[in-house]
DNA sequence: GTCTATAAAACGATAGAC
DNA sequence: GTCTATCGTTTTATAGAC
């Protein structure tokens, strides 16, 4: 077992949790190093020293969420298979739970806020870096989809996956007008969320 | 008369456009005045003279679109309330033709780029300038989508029409994985994306 | 209205002492 | 690994001639 590991945070580590409060909040332009570097209790020249550039920075905070994002996501979708709970509604909570969950951390939500920066910047590199690294997790996705819809065509299913997929995008972050009431607890919150989008998805998925 | 150079469009209206591009490729923080005056042929201080500082110019680029794009919304849903045809179809059809029409034009692409970004910004002041010039478009569709679905509790339809709303953000914003091919022309493309999004916000509103 | 010139500040990155 | 100091750029914004 390892030890624990939070020895009151590495520079690396406080660099890297700054960085994501700093990505979300002015964006990756807009965070300057020296903003950075102040909010993390660190030196200016650390950010080069430890990770080379910003760039590589900027890298390594999408890689340290979506590692575990998208390994739960797979574990998830593998144990639906091997216990045979596999309808549409098991691979739709495979799919959306873990990243919901991340959402709804207080981490998490600032995470979603730079994914979603990400995705706005339409930034050639950094999509060939999310294809690349996260690509086969919704490829998985896409083929356990057509196997449980095989009446539709190809293109048909493209489409709905991709309005389910910006469905679900929009639910994870945050935009909209849906906020969580006082007498709900935070647990219960996500849970009806992750109910409404898997019905949501289903009827959109499964209409004649 | 002494035009060399492209005296068709004011000053004030090629630095718009050139904004456009750049906020989009760039992001507003990304884009500097510099690139963008260059780009515009113009001079660098004319961004200040004629609009008094970059962001009262990032303003005046949402609502050079803006305007017209919810004035043709609200003339659509009037005008199928007027007719009679006023199913839910015709109400969505209403809510996302004009926004998907501008989408596919070529400037129209390039805004619907700006407009994600500023969604990723979570800029207040941006949001709240959105709010207040065109938030009654949203809350006038609300009312009718409550009218056309008396059955579902409020907090139900809002949930319903947030999920729907994710799908077409989605859709307009060319994110997908959607692409149109070539021997579909351009309109038909159009005019595919909007059935399927139409289809699909049916099932997501009406389901059990 | 448009231009040049420049002020004043912020940026990423790095060299070199400790 | 961390620090100070600074280089070389680039930024927004403005002053003042035409």
């Amino acid at each position: 077992m390892k030890a624990i590991v939070n020895r009151s945070s590495s520079t690396k580590e406080r660099i890297l949790g700054a960085a994501e409060v700093l990505f979300a909040q002015r964006g990756f332009e807009g965070a300057s190093l020296r903003q950075l570097t102040a909010a993390a209790g660190v030196n200016l020249a650390a950010v080069n020293y430890h990770f080379g550039s910003k760039d590589k920075l900027v890298e390594q905070v999408f890689r340290r969420r979506l590692d575990t994002l998208n390994a739960q996501r797979l574990a998830a979708l593998g144990s639906a298979r091997e216990s045979g709970n596999d309808r549409l509604e098991d691979v739709l909570d495979a799919f959306i739970r873990p990243a919901l969950k991340l959402s709804h951390e207080d981490s998490g939500s600032l995470f979603m806020r730079v994914l979603a920066r990400a995705f706005a910047e339409h930034d050639d590199s950094l999509r060939q870096f999310l294809s690349e690294n996260y690509g086969h997790v919704m490829r998985q996705f896409t083929a356990e989809f057509a196997r449980l819809l095989p009446h539709l065509s190809k293109e048909e299913l493209y489409w709905r996956i991709d309005l389910v997929t910006g469905a679900l995008t929009h639910a994870m972050s945050g935009f909209g007008m849906i906020q969580r009431k006082q007498d709900v607890s935070e647990g219960a919150h996500l849970e009806q969320t992750i109910q409404h989008l898997i019905r949501f998805a289903v009827a959109g998925l499964t209409h004649p």
